[in-house]
DNA sequence: TTTCACATACGATTTTATTCGTACAAATAT
DNA sequence: ATATTTGTACGAATAAAATCGTATGTGAAA
């Protein structure tokens, strides 16, 4: 049997998106990444990240009377995860319906649709 | 102020996808189509539906002594709002990453490489 | 040494989603 | 007419996540 790997929620992810931005960290310095973009108190953060070690999102080390926090997993793992569960879930699977609605949606810029076609074109090498 | 459509759930979703494959169903129709994937309860269905319906993601149409669901807002509009909110939560808001990732992903067949490919060349069209 | 700031631990509360039992009403079958 | 089936409504139980208050310990500063 495979061992089934859950999926963080979103604000286990936001913890996440942090830590693999910055590298290991400590809980005050991720509480304060997050207090940029909401508003959370300091003990919900902490706690988050005591929970995301409970469930092995997370590795730590002491520091000090600190702690530094590490992602357990590197973010392609995850992200690759996370897609392939949204694939499922939103698009019954089918990743090219992903990328057509991708395309045509309007929040999507030209810059990123660019990006997008050299990305696909320059795939033809292999 | 934009009101704030919120997305569905995960539950919510497996609903909506019966009735846009499906089109206006009755509870039991949806029901009977969700038992097909799942282990649930009748009432736990009908529950779902009524909250999607307070919600306002269904709407419904009495029907006899029954009531006729349907979805209130179109696939590719819900789509699109909760690809929106992954790209963000998972990405960064990034869609180039999101394809990046999803054509490093082992799990994505080669056919469905090949009609990625086929669809963004077909942009070029335009 | 006494105080203060910082960090973790723990537990309580709140919120949201999921699940389903039970009650009730209406149509249908006997 | 009476019983059964079929459908909704309602509320309670469960679960998971998010939030935060408070307690406690330790190191640094006064």
């Amino acid at each position: 049997m495979k061992s089934k790997k859950s999926t963080p929620t979103a604000s286990e992810l936001e913890v996440l998106n942090v830590l693999w931005k910055c590298g290991p960290s400590t809980v005050k310095s991720v509480h304060e990444a997050l207090l940029s973009t909401k508003d959370v108190g300091y003990t919900t953060t902490l706690k988050i990240m005591q929970n995301m070690h409970d469930k092995g999102f997370l590795s730590r080390m002491p520091e000090g009377r600190s702690h530094i926090y590490e992602a357990a997993y590197e973010q392609g793992e995850t992200r690759g995860r996370l897609l392939d569960r949204f694939v499922d879930s939103t698009f019954s699977g089918s990743a090219s319906s992903l990328v057509m609605q991708l395309l045509g949606n309007k929040k999507t810029s030209k810059k990123e649709l660019d990006e997008i076609r050299r990305i696909i074109n320059d795939m033809d090498t292999y």
